[in-house]
This record gives structure tokens, C-alpha cells and sequence, in this order.
DNA sequence: ATTAAATATGCCATAATTGGAATATATAAT
DNA sequence: ATTATATATTCCAATTATGGCATATTTAAT
């Protein structure tokens, strides 16, 4: 069950660990988007943009709600802010070294 | 110079999205430990241990120390704490819905 | 100078990720 | 019923990650 631990908190991480999905976390944090905004907004394939969000969704980051057409996807708040304040922090010290 | 920033933040990400070298930082959050003491707590191959401390070092995660023989690693502490609280968190709201 | 111990590096087969192109599905409008 | 629009799914080639094994490097001890 520990190891178990690890490879869930992994799949977060893994989720996290690509520029075009951290750059749609970035987007939302604006506020709940539809995924045509988000395909607008960075510039990549429609069938990419949407895997990427499953992909948050699954590793439990973003939550979805469909309207008509569209779909909206926002950030399940919880610490995401606190979070990437820390991510900054290491980068910080990072360059310093 | 933005999509370098999420290439940046992504590759910490991804030396965080592995379960060997999650198990690894959890087990420094204890303290500074050598390579051979690392290598005896969990079950994998001195070469692989090595490889992932690197990794975790390069992503600026934990730093490294030489004394004699023995190279000891430690956490850069920084915010690894409030870091791994969120992620809790994540993983506890993700098992309620 | 040899030997031994701790750590790092290189090589390799397998598996996973990436991101595009084509296609499928779902819903709304006419 | 047909068409159009938004989103999801499938398939694929190219790249990258994984983790073992053999080997190299570094340092200490004799």
C-alpha cells in the first residue's frame, strides 16, 4: 500500500510535468475556461489540447462541467496557489546557485 | 522566454514523477543520508539510486555533499514541506469524488 | 602500488510519452 | 433528417524514461 502511495502521488506529479499542460493550469487559474478557449489561447491541436485536460482530470487537478456544446474546466482550487508559490520558491534558488 | 519558464517548471515536475525517487526524498525528509545507506533502505540497484539522485539534484530538489568515500544527499529544504501537504491534499479531495 | 569500498557512467531492451492527423461522438440549430 | 460545431478518441511515428548489468572513477587503507 506504500508503494501504492508513491505511484499515485507520481501520476500527479507526471500530470504536472509537461509545458503544455502546466501552461493550461496557468490559463485557468484566470478563471474556468471551455476547451475551445483554451485551444485558442495556446497553439496546438485541438485533440492535444483535450488529452492534456483529461489527463489533469484524472491525476485529480481540474474538474469539468458541460454546457450545451462546450465543456468548462477550472482548477479544483484546493492549494494550487501555494503549491507553484513553492515551485517558484526552487526555482528561485536554483538560479542562485 | 514564458514557454522556457514552463519547460523549467516541467522538468522539476518531472524528476518529482517517479515513485522510486519520491520514496527517496521521503526518505531524506529524515535527514541527510549517503548513497549506500539509500540504496540499503529501498530495493533497487545502486546504479538506479545513483541515477535518480542526480536527477533529483539537477531539478535543484536536494543537494549533495562529499565526505571521504561517502556522497550524502539531503533536501534542499526550501518548501519541500507545505510542497508535499498540497499534494496530500490533492490526493485526499481526489478520493472523496 | 594494490586492493577494496562507495559512487557514477555507459549501454541496452523495453515501456511510456509526445503531439499530429484522421475520425468518432454529442449536442444544437435549421 | 441534415448540417454544423465542440469535444473526445484512435492510430501512429518519434522521442524520452525506466531500470538492470557491466564497467569506470574516486578515495581510503594496507
Amino acid at each position: 500500500m506504500k508503494s501504492n502511495l508513491y505511484e499515485k502521488k507520481a501520476q500527479i506529479f507526471k500530470a504536472l510535468s509537461n509545458p503544455v499542460r502546466l501552461e493550461i493550469i496557468d490559463f485557468l487559474a484566470d478563471g474556468e475556461k471551455c476547451v475551445c478557449e483554451i485551444v485558442e489561447k495556446l497553439s496546438y491541436e485541438q485533440p492535444h489540447i483535450s488529452k492534456s485536460l483529461i489527463k489533469l482530470k484524472e491525476a485529480g487537478l481540474i474538474k469539468d462541467r458541460k454546457e450545451g456544446l462546450n465543456v468548462y474546466y477550472s482548477l479544483k482550487t484546493c492549494c494550487m496557489g501555494e503549491f507553484f508559490n513553492c515551485l517558484n520558491k526552487i526555482l528561485e534558488s536554483e538560479s542562485k546557485s
